[in-house]
RNA sequence: GGAGAGGUGUCUGAGUGGUCGAAAGAGCACGCCUGGAAAGUGUGUAUACGCCAAAAGUGUAUCGAGGGUUCGAAUCCCUCCCUCUCCGCCA
């Protein structure tokens, strides 16, 4: 959520950025100033009345205890009068700050300087390639014939269980699972993250301040009966850790790991595109947190980039980076990379990670605060990456580390996995 | 799920209608004291929004949340949420 005191003070600028966004209500942001002004003149005037009441009401009390109760009586009368006119002003205060509220969750992010213009994923701009794409053996197979010819995935059986795009994971299947988990965790912890477990399931507040409430619960699975949500990445618990907390300057930055299952109805995805493991509902996830002092977001997020890339190159796997261009963005995101692995067998980029500086979008929603060198409070930067996302880095490890023999399991993740091949 | 107790500032904890943004203590910060430290001692120590060019200052709100009574509510009433204890159930 933006500041209404930057709308206030920057509206060309806004307008100027949301336009990257490919985000046009210009409508909107002249409401927002509009309502901001009408608000404060609410606010002057409930409020000069409300110290006059305040100040009447001491001045009762004063008279009471030296027994000049006429007088107190008098006051008593005018005082009373003063309170509809504080009732109505107030409610016309809070109705006119409550649509300022909705229609400011309406606005996504301010796109960083470096984003570029553009509206679909082609114009995100590609910051850089790593590594071969491996050319396979001649009856190479997709990931999905690979899982079942190895018996390492069934989604037959998960369809069984629970529905298409929820695999159940077999035998090595399971353990590679598991490997990569521990070994994601590992590395992280290595590169300074605290690692966290978390709940599975978040509340509303917790929706907002991570920006998936209001308008896209559409995304989540809803537990109804307790009104509560399950994850769609770990993102959600980890970054709520910190919602209504101020924290010390010392205290940043604030790192955290943690893996956890996530769950996305990704409704009306079907078709070839999402075969297998490209696109499920339930899938496993290693995902990295950041708070940081705003002078230092933009170094950090080269940082948890560079994490990201160190772990697809011990894993063998050609990627690509990608500057996510304005109109291909999430809503709260101010500059996001997507790193993609290549997909021999299906000849595509598969998206594995996607890391993103929020700025304050986020910690306003939060109220995630620290206390800067004035010692006057300040919105702290949030941050945030999968590192990494497990199903499509299953998906190229298959495909592009398949031989005659069985598939390869990358050296660093033997000693996880406890078995080299898969035959 | 049943019964009871309770939610006050960083923490402990006082406060049952007016002088309460809130006693006291602890903690923390800065100073004094000290060769240095401890002890002692002094001062300070919530947040948001508004007014002001800004600092200073100042207004309003906030004692779990929302509503009500009253000239005036941390204090009385109602609703909700949460925590704790005991019992029950249970991985």
């Amino acid at each position: 959520m933006l500041q209404v005191s930057y709308i206030r003070d920057n509206r060309e600028q806004v307008l100027e950025r949301l336009a990257v966004k490919n985000f046009k209500q210009v409508g909107l942001v002249d409401d927002i100033i509009v309502l901001d002004s009408q608000r404060r003149a609410l606010q002057i005037s409930s409020e000069e009345l409300q110290s006059k009441a305040n100040a009447s009401a001491k001045q009762i009390g004063e008279l009471m205890r030296t027994g000049k109760k006429d007088e107190a009586d008098a006051l008593k009368g005018q005082t009373g009068a003063w309170k509809e006119d504080i009732k109505k002003l107030t409610e016309d205060l809070a109705a006119v700050d409550e649509e300022l509220q909705q229609k400011l969750v309406l606005l996504p992010n301010l796109p960083h300087a470096s984003v570029p213009k553009g509206i679909t994923p082609e114009e995100n701009e590609v910051v850089l390639e790593h590594g071969n794409k491996p050319t396979l053996p001649e009856n190479a197979l997709p990931h999905w014939e690979l899982a079942a010819k190895y018996d390492l995935i069934d989604f037959e059986l998960g369809v069984k269980i629970t529905g298409a795009g929820f695999p159940v994971y077999k035998g090595k299947g399971a353990k590679l699972q598991r490997a990569l988990i521990a070994y994601f965790l590992d590395e992280a912890e290595k590169a300074g993250y605290a690692e966290v477990m978390l709940p599975l399931l978040i509340n509303e507040a917790s929706g907002f301040g991570t920006g998936q409430l209001p308008d896209k619960e559409g995304q989540m699975y809803y537990v109804g009966m307790d009104n509560l949500f399950l994850i769609p990445t770990a993102e959600v618990p980890i970054t709520n850790l910190y919602r209504d907390v101020i924290l010390k300057g010392e205290e940043l930055p604030v790192m955290n790991c943690g893996y956890t299952p996530c769950f996305r109805r990704e409704a009306g995805s079907y078709g070839a595109h999402v075969r297998g493991l490209n696109r499920l509902h339930q899938f496993d996830k290693v995902e990295i947190v950041q708070v940081v002092h705003p002078d230092k977001s933009y170094d950090v997020l080269e940082t948890m980039s560079t994490h990201v890339q160190s772990l697809l190159q011990n894993l063998g796997l050609a990627y690509r980076v990608l500057r996510l261009c304005g109109g291909d963005m999430g809503f709260g995101s101010a500059l996001t990379y997507d790193m993609e692995t290549w997909s021999a067998a299906q000849q595509r980029w598969l998206e594995v990670s996607s890391v993103s500086n929020f700025e304050t979008f986020q910690s306003n929603r939060l109220k995630l605060r620290f206390r800067n060198a004035e010692g006057k409070t300040q919105l702290a930067h949030t941050l945030n990456g999968s590192a990494l996302a497990l199903p499509r880095i299953v998906a190229t490890l298959l495909e592009n580390n398949q031989t005659a023999d069985g598939i390869r399991i990358p050296e660093v993740l033997v000693p996880y996995t406890k078995f080299e091949w898969i035959s």
